[in-house]
DNA sequence: ATATGTACCATCAGTCGGCATGGTACAACT
DNA sequence: AGTTGTACCATGCCGACTGATGGTACATAT
C-alpha cells in the first residue's frame, strides 16, 4: 500500500487519498479488516496536515469503505470492496444535469440557474 | 412611470429595472401596446450602461412581459400583465432546493453538491 | 443623418466557496 | 504519558462567477 500525493494535480489532495484507497480496495491489496495508518501517522508520512487526511477518512466512512473505531484506530469496511465501485458525485452530477437542461430548455439563464442554486443551498429549510 | 434605481440596493440594477417595469404593468400603469423608451434613452436618464438596460429588456423579452421591434422600439407585450405574475427564478430554486434536501439527506455534502452542479454546468452536453 | 435593437470584443471590482493549513482540546483506551 | 478519532477555533490562497462598465459594429428603418 502505497500512497503517492501529487501537489501539482489539479485534483484535490483529500481526493488523490480516497482514490488510492479506493483502488487499493479494488484491487485486493486491501481487505476488510485490513488496519489503516493513524490519521496523525499518514499525514507525517505524506506532509500532508492532519485535517486534510481526516476529511479523506471521514468521506470514506461515509461511503462505508472504511470504519472508524475511535482509540482503535480505522479500519476496512467488510463491504469495502462493493462500496469503493458506488461513485455517489457520479449520480449527483448526472441528477443534476437532467434538471439543468430542463432549465436551459425553458430559456433560463446560466446566472439565473447559479443564483437559484446558491439561494437553494442557503434556505437550508425550505 | 417612474424608475429610481438604488446603488446601495444590494439588489442587481438589471433587476431593480425588472422588478420596476413588472410592477408598474401589474398595477396598469404600463399598458399593453404602450412603448418602452429605447434602450440608449433610459440608459442615459438613469445613468446606467446601455448593456445593462439591454439585459433587462432581453430578459423582459424572454418572459414575455416587452416585444422587441428591431428598429421600432421596445412595446408592452398583449400578455404582459399575466406573464408579469411568473416568477421563473422561483419555481427554478424550489425545484432545485427539493433534489438538494434529498442529496444531503443521502449524506452528501454540500461541497459535493457544489463540485457536481458546476461540472454538470460545464458539461453541456449530458 | 439619426435612431432602433442586437451582437461581439474587452476589462474591472467584488463576492463566494473550496482547499489546505495551523492550533487547541476532548474522551477513551494502552 | 502516549495514541486514537473527532470537533471546534481560525487564516490565507486561489479560482470561478456575477454585475457592471466601455467600445465598436451591423442591418433596418425614419
Amino acid at each position: 500500500m502505497n500512497i503517492v500525493i501529487d501537489i501539482e494535480d489539479p485534483q484535490p489532495l483529500f481526493g488523490q487519498l480516497i482514490a488510492q484507497i479506493k483502488e487499493a480496495v479494488s484491487a485486493g491489496i486491501l481487505k476488510p479488516g485490513d488496519s489503516l495508518p493513524s490519521i496523525r501517522q499518514l499525514a507525517n508520512d505524506l506532509d500532508l496536515n492532519s485535517k486534510t487526511v481526516a476529511k479523506a477518512y471521514r468521506l470514506l466512512e461515509r461511503d462505508s469503505v472504511v470504519q472508524s473505531r475511535g482509540y482503535r484506530g480505522t479500519f476496512i469496511h467488510p463491504d469495502a470492496k462493493a462500496n469503493s465501485r458506488v461513485d455517489l458525485s457520479a449520480w449527483v452530477t448526472s441528477t443534476l444535469g437532467e434538471t439543468i437542461a430542463s432549465f436551459r430548455e425553458s430559456g433560463v439563464t446560466d446566472s439565473e440557474i447559479r443564483n437559484a442554486f446558491n439561494n437553494a443551498m442557503s434556505d437550508k429549510e425550505l
